[in-house]
This record gives structure tokens, C-alpha cells and sequence, in this order.
DNA sequence: CGTGCTTTCTACACATTCTTTAGACATTTA
DNA sequence: TAAATGTCTAAAGAATGTGTAGAAAGCACG
């Protein structure tokens, strides 16, 4: 199941849109312009994300653009009215990576995603921005303010997972299933001293906080 | 300039695509059906395919599964004259990236070919600058303010690759794959004594480091 | 062919980094 | 307040990385 964005000030086609993708097995939701795609962004991580070109705010084109600077490793696919070349080209000059013209077939569409977030899972590029601090999943690595955080990869697995669902409380066990494999024999304590580690090495950062949920686990709680 | 395999038993469109291509920066070469495609990519290493489903020898969405598990990272893309969802769909699941239906646009193939490439990151460039220093792959030779740098095939290999996607972390796996084939039975610590040739090598030239990403590979850092 | 030079690759000792446990102490809950 | 749960440190041990030397393979050239 992939978190998909879809972009569009179409109210019914969007709905539409929305719909059959969440009845095919994916979790789609819908923004009506590029602002409120913006807005959504911002408090969620989306793994693909589908776009009208024409829009009442911002232009798909310059959206893309700026999606880009912000997730540069998120895939973005142009569904659009426009058949012309020129419009094509804009699209993948904008860093677009797949583009369907309307009337456009359902079955066709989850099919380019499928293929797409398969792709993009081999490239495996992903980057989380909480204020001013990055998490780069490709180079494992964290910056604030350009500033390298350094950090092994259970930490960075743990604190990415973390801020990759604000809020959600995970327990020692699941992130151990997850990092640590279900059949490991690794204690559960090992869970705490990641997040001491983790807690100490952004202290002074204070855009997020790992909140102790006493008896269940930890959660991010980005402010 | 990406290695691209155009598979297509049409001699004619065939020679075709591969001049379009070829004039247009990439570096095609055709093979008229599956087994011809199977012998050519015994001997080279492509950076996509581009292939045609209906085929005299094999059928292309069994190509597609066999080149899959040959190379699961490689981009494919089908180029055919049916228009059903059926066809559409099979593609897909036998793995594959991209679907076009004949006839095609060049520009648009073209476009796509880029998109796919961008995506699955590989470069399209032969020549990369760094500070002072520039790497010319078609000359294998790197120099710095005019000096010329010497240095083997295998550590210009590795060396471009990680200057290429500078931060991107490369498994010592990955870059085995990549250069010396995937049923290569080298060991991963061979790459360690290329990574310390480089290091040597470069030691002066404070543009870029090696930087070892602890428990999954290497990555450079572009200062 | 054979020679000599270059490149590739393995093996291994040593160095460094990361992981995990244990346990003393702190905090929360009921 | 007792019991349960969480925090944090240090230190041992596990895992991973470094760098060297030398054998093997490849190549260029006479």
C-alpha cells in the first residue's frame, strides 16, 4: 500500500480517481490545487504523487518543480488534457516521470504507478524535512543547517521511521520486527538505548521531540 | 549517454529508432529478436531496453520476466502496435517500466527514455567536472589543472560512479554488479582495495572524499 | 610465442566502529 | 508506596573496514 497524492481541482474526477485507487489496494487522497497538495505534503510523507496540469493556482509545471526541491525522490505522474509534444516535453523537463493524456483508462493508471513505485523503490531515494534538519535515506545521513548530524544506521532507521509517522506510537517490538528482523533474539531494552542515543544526539534541535509513551512504546511529536 | 538494447524484428523501424537515438546522444544498438538480444546483453552491459512484444522467436512479455531476472534493475520498455488494456497489463506485471503504442512519437520515446533513466539513476553524461579536476569517460583519464591523473578502468569506474551521484551510498554489491557482472563470483572486499587506490590517488585533491558509510558501502562527498 | 609490465584480486593481520547487555538509578502508574 | 516501566552508561564482544603484500591474470610489444 503507497501513500498517493492526487493533485487535482476536478472535484469529482478526483474523487473518482481516489476511489478506485483505494479500492485497488493503495491509500490515495486528494488536494485540489497545488497549495492544498502543499499543505498535505508538509504533515505527511507520500510515496507517488498524480497531477493535473492545468490548475486554478499554480501551473503543474511549476509545482512539479518545486515538489522536486522538496522530495526529489518522490515520482510524479501528469495526467492532463493536453496532447501536444510541447506540454510533454514541459512535463519531463519539470522532472516528471511518467504523463497520461485524459480520458484516461483506470486499469492503465495503476498499472504506470505499480510500475513506478517499483522503480522508485529501487532507487530507494527518499529525504524527510523537518524544519531545517534533512534525513537523506540514500547516504543514511542527517544535516541540520547543512551541518552533518552523524549517525549509524539503526539510529537513522529508528528516527526516520519515527518522523515518517508523527504522532504514531511504535513499540520497542514492532521497530524490532522491523529493523532487527522478527526472528531476532536482540532484547527489547536495545530499542531504549537507540533512543537515548538518538534523544542526545538532537537535543539541542528542537523542531521534534521522541515523546516516551509509558507502557507502549515511543512517538515523534514534531512541533 | 545511456547503452540501450532495441529489440525489434521490424529491420527497418528498427534501424530507425537506433539512428534517432544515436543521433540524439545515446548509444543504441539493435538486435532483431529475443535470442539475438540474450547474446548481446551476454557481452554488454545496456542501461535499457526497448523492446517490441510481438516477436517471431519469444513472445516479449516472456523476454521481459527472463531480462528481469537477469537484471532486475534494468529499465524496460515496450514499444507495440496493440492498444488493449489486456496487453497493457501483461507488460506490466512480466516488469516492465514504460508502455508506448505504435506509432510513436520520437520526441516523446526519447523523453521517456530519459525519464526512466533519471529515474533508475544512471548517468547520462560522459564527462563530469569536479573543481579543477575532470573525469572523461571516453578517454578513461582523469586530470587535474591539465596534470593527467592515472588511473585503471576499474577505479575510474568506481570513481565516476560515486562522483556521479554525489551522498548516494553505494553497496559494495552494487558496484560489483555494476562493473564487474552480476554472476561475477569476485569478492565485495576487492572493491575495498580499489576505494584505498582512490583514496591514494586523490589524497591531495580536496575537492571530494571517499567516505565510508559504515555496514553499507561508500559514497562521495562533493566539499 | 615469450618477455616484461600493468592490473586485478585474495588473504590476512590489524584498526575502527557499532551493537548489545547488564545493572544502577529514575520515573510513572495505580 | 510498591510495582512496573523507563533511562542511561560503560564495557565487552561482534561486526565491519583498512591497507599491504604477493600471486595470478591480462596485455603490449618485439
Amino acid at each position: 500500500m503507497a501513500n498517493i497524492l492526487v493533485v487535482e481541482d476536478d472535484t469529482k474526477f478526483n474523487q473518482i480517481v481516489c476511489t478506485y485507487l483505494n479500492n485497488h489496494g493503495q491509500n490515495a487522497q486528494g488536494a485540489l490545487g497545488a497549495q492544498d497538495a502543499y499543505d498535505k505534503m508538509y504533515n505527511q510523507l507520500f510515496d507517488l504523487i498524480i497531477s493535473d496540469v492545468m490548475m486554478p493556482d499554480i501551473d503543474g509545471f511549476e509545482f512539479a518543480q518545486t515538489v522536486r526541491e522538496i522530495n526529489p525522490g518522490i515520482p510524479i505522474l501528469f495526467v492532463t488534457a493536453r496532447d501536444d509534444i510541447q506540454s510533454k516535453q514541459l512535463g519531463f523537463e519539470s522532472g516528471i516521470d511518467d504523463y497520461m493524456v485524459k480520458p484516461i483508462n483506470m486499469v492503465e493508471l495503476l498499472m504506470r504507478i505499480k510500475a513506478l513505485l517499483r522503480r522508485s523503490n529501487i532507487a530507494d531515494d527518499r529525504r524527510l524535512k523537518i524544519g531545517n534538519m534533512v534525513l537523506n535515506s540514500d547516504s543514511v545521513s542527517i544535516t541540520v543547517e547543512d551541518k552533518d548530524i552523524p549517525v549509524t544506521v539503526r539510529e537513522f532507521n529508528i528516527l526516520f521511521k519515527l518522523l515518517s509517522y508523527p504522532n504514531k506510537t511504535f513499540s520497542r517490538a514492532q521497530l524490532l520486527d522491523e529493523f532487527w528482523g522478527v526472528d531476532s533474539t536482540t532484547s527489547l531494552r536495545a530499542v531504549d538505548v537507540y533512543i537515548t542515543k538518538i534523544r542526545n544526539k538532537f537535543s539541542d534541535f528542537n523542531d521534534f521531540e521522541i515523546v516516551t509513551v509509558h507502557g507502549l512504546g515511543y512517538k515523534a511529536v514534531i512541533k
